[in-house]
DNA sequence: CCAGAGATGTTGACAGCGGTAACATGCTCT
DNA sequence: AGAGCATGTTACCGCTGTCAACATCTCTGG
């Protein structure tokens, strides 16, 4: 694993290592082949040798700003004060939503990068493995079911609630960072945000 | 108008014309500086004298995306069949939702370019002055307007309303085009559709 | 009416990018 | 030990955005 003459050892991880910092500082358009070559002490080129192209390491990347998007999830889901079966159920929603568009705000890069739509080359290594349990989808379907669960939502209304409660959340991440809601100053965050998640939650 | 010898007569709006049919097809990727040029019939760095660079170009060409989106929503507002105030404006509302994500779903890369977050050079002429009334968030906000008009919606659920809509709508048009629910067999997206519109309605 | 100035377009160059091809090196397994 | 393969390198290509220098057109002031 130590640096050898000629060979790396672990190339891959360092690429995609590599690019995972520059997605932080730069987004999607920041993972560029040469410079995670660069970044990893190797020549441009040598990426080749591990991923199919440009988009297949950017694809790798990709997932693991996803995963980060997931821990952080998990996170702040685990911090929600215990309470009532139906009350913490709610909590442990919004916790979810709220953590999504905390990182959307502070992690613009790897949020960006997360949802660039870069797909892996197929027929390749089954790729990083990412860490299980940590894809946010499953992650929201999981606090719906506990909203069920609890007797908080009407069992008849839970299919197809990821949708609407996903794209409220996604649809405002996007907004507040890379669309018309830009420059929305702190407290006008902090509004929508109070908005959109009461919005979803009376209409779930 | 005509082709001038050298000088070409209307090259900046010949320039944004060349970006617009360049996003419908490729999104904002496409929009290449030279490439615009060369639709144009003029040579690269030619563009340099009516944009900045090229994302104040690509800013004029989402500008006009948007403005694209902008008809359809007016387009199909328009199209709704008369009713009794409340449900009209509801129809109105929903209408301009579903316009948003057909928009999405079957112009693609006029929705990506149009949200690319492309910001025009300020110090610039006026640029080209979007047609009036086509912003979408406007349309949206004076369906929102309507349905308290028409009673249909408390007035202490106006403000703010509209990041709840706009959100929802925005994240899964998203979703649905470059994200993870990029996949989805048609009636799953008439589904997630409905689900999403019905969410909406429910917790405005 | 015409000279000069400003606007507009061209040519040429540069660095950085993704990608291919041919080559060099080191590891591993028989 | 040596063959074969995985891995990394060098050289090159065409593409891009951008800058600088130059050419040409147009329009205004005298």
């Amino acid at each position: 694993m130590e640096n050898r003459t000629y060979h790396h050892g672990n190339l891959r991880e360092a690429l995609v290592t590599a690019g995972v910092a520059l997605a932080r500082a730069g987004g999607p358009e920041a993972v560029v082949l040469r410079a995670a070559g660069r970044e990893a002490g190797v020549s441009h080129n040598a990426a080749y040798r591990h991923f199919a192209s440009h988009e297949d390491l950017l694809a790798a990347v990709a997932a693991r700003c996803m995963d980060r998007l997931g821990l952080l999830m998990i996170r702040r889901t685990a911090e929600v004060a215990p309470a009532e079966p139906g009350p913490l159920a709610w909590a442990r929603l919004e916790a979810v939503g709220r953590a999504y568009i905390d990182f959307a705000l502070t992690e613009h890069g790897w949020f960006r990068t997360a949802f660039c739509g870069a797909t892996p080359d197929p027929g390749r290594h089954p790729a990083v493995r990412p860490e299980p349990g940590t894809d946010p989808y499953l992650l929201l379907a999981a606090r719906l079911d506990e909203l069920v669960d609890a007797g908080a939502l009407p069992s008849e209304r839970r299919p197809g609630a990821e949708y609407g409660a996903w794209s409220a959340v996604h649809g405002l991440a996007h907004l507040l960072t890379d669309g018309p809601l830009h420059d929305l100053p702190p407290d006008g965050i902090r509004h929508a945000v109070d908005t959109v998640l009461a919005t979803v939650a009376r209409g779930l």
